[in-house]
DNA sequence: AAGAAGTCCAACCGCCAATGA
DNA sequence: CTCATTGGCGGTTGGACTTCT
């Protein structure tokens, strides 16, 4: 009964059954699960576009499917949907899912809303493998400040090196190749079109969305990306954090941290505060590649360096995804091992 | 080459709030 | 008000796929 077309039996047999989905069985006993075929796939495509999204049981019965409506729903607004966009999560999407999973915790479904086209599944299992490794490779836990902290001063600092980074060769790129119909000829990029080389999606007009508004010249030019003045006591209070002087919007979260990528959610403008690059300018920096091992915090730092330069010489590291290089595990290694655990704290001497 | 271990992600589960009869 | 139904959400899992040994 549990078996696909596909091959194998994919989930077990629940032994519960919601009074809802009880009802629905009781009139399609043979109901299918696991995997979706590709009449499957069709039927419910076609259904949905002669008829719209309806109740979803109903739907189901209705287009002849012997699923559930959960499932169909499931399937389409997590796979079939025509808006949903598929492929690698952008540094840029990364950036956004850090600091709103920062915000809201896993409010997947509230983040995903400022993900045009990701599903809320998708940034799930983005945090769930992905951000839970690297929480693992520091041995911490995910939930824990110290990670927290990591990800606010070492990973997000660095998506935007990376992100800046890439739209300034893109910019090169433009320049070079005389493509002018989407970028400026200062070398701006625009997260707003559809044909942006950021990758980003069209947001669109609804008030409801994350609009990345500091990619700009900012990213591709020559100007000091992230602003490297930052000090604890202009990074709470001061409206600008902007290295050339835009005027941006104060800050309403206290866990914001500047750089110089306003982000605006629901309209609101607000700030990451990340100044301390100049703490951490070498580190960010310096490695062309960062390790790809768990490290013990314990284990001597030589040893440690050593497993990062093996990775690196094997060529084994994948840069995309690493965060932590030697110098920053050794930054981690003294805040984690300091009286108040708080790297802030220690930023801020 | 082959088995083990790790990673990724589609799909399901269980709970709960909203809705409507 | 009560109850059944539905939809939405976050958590979990199994299997395909990839990488490692």
């Amino acid at each position: 009964m549990d078996v696909d077309v596909n091959g194998g039996s994919r989930r077990r047999n629940s032994s519960r059954s919601s009074s809802s989905e009880q009802s629905c069985e009781e009139d399609q006993m043979d109901l299918r699960r696991g995997p979706w075929t590709v009449e499957e796939d069709l039927i419910l495509i076609n259904y949905i576009a002669n008829h719209g999204e309806g109740r979803w049981n109903s739907l189901a019965r209705c287009a002849g499917l012997r699923r559930t409506g959960k499932s169909c729903r499931l399937r389409w607004l997590n796979y079939l949907r025509p808006d949903v966009r598929r492929g690698n999560i952008t540094l840029e999407e990364q950036l956004l899912i850090l600091e709103l999973h920062s915000r809201w915790g896993n409010r997947w479904s509230k983040i995903a809303q400022h993900l045009p086209g990701r599903t809320d599944n998708e940034i799930k299992n983005y945090w769930r493998t992905r951000v839970q490794k690297h929480a693992k490779q520091l041995k911490c836990d995910v939930n824990s400040k110290q990670f927290k902290d990591a990800m606010r001063y070492l990973w997000m600092p660095r998506l935007m090196e990376r992100i800046q980074a890439s739209a300034s060769a893109a910019a090169a790129t433009a320049v070079s190749s005389s493509v002018t119909s989407t970028m400026s000829a200062a070398g701006n990029f625009h997260p707003h079109s559809n044909n942006n080389n950021n990758n980003f999606p069209n947001v669109g007009t609804g008030h409801d969305v994350v609009l990345v508004q500091g990619m700009t010249s900012d990213f591709g030019s020559h100007h000091a990306q992230i602003n490297a003045n930052y000090t604890p006591e202009n990074s709470s209070t001061a409206n600008s954090c902007d290295s050339l002087g835009n005027q941006v919007s104060p800050v309403s979260d206290p866990t914001d941290y500047c750089y110089n990528l306003p982000i605006s959610v629901n309209d609101q403008n607000y700030n990451f505060h990340g100044g301390q690059i100049g703490y951490f300018s070498d580190s960010l920096i310096s490695p062309s590649g960062h390790f790809n091992q768990g490290l013990d915090f314990n284990q001597p730092m030589d040893q440690q360096s050593n497993q990062w330069f093996d990775a690196t010489a094997n060529g084994v590291v994948d840069q995309s995804e690493n965060l932590w290089n030697a110098e920053d595990i050794w930054f981690l290694q003294q805040h984690f091992s300091g009286s108040n655990n708080n790297m802030e704290g220690g930023l801020n001497k």
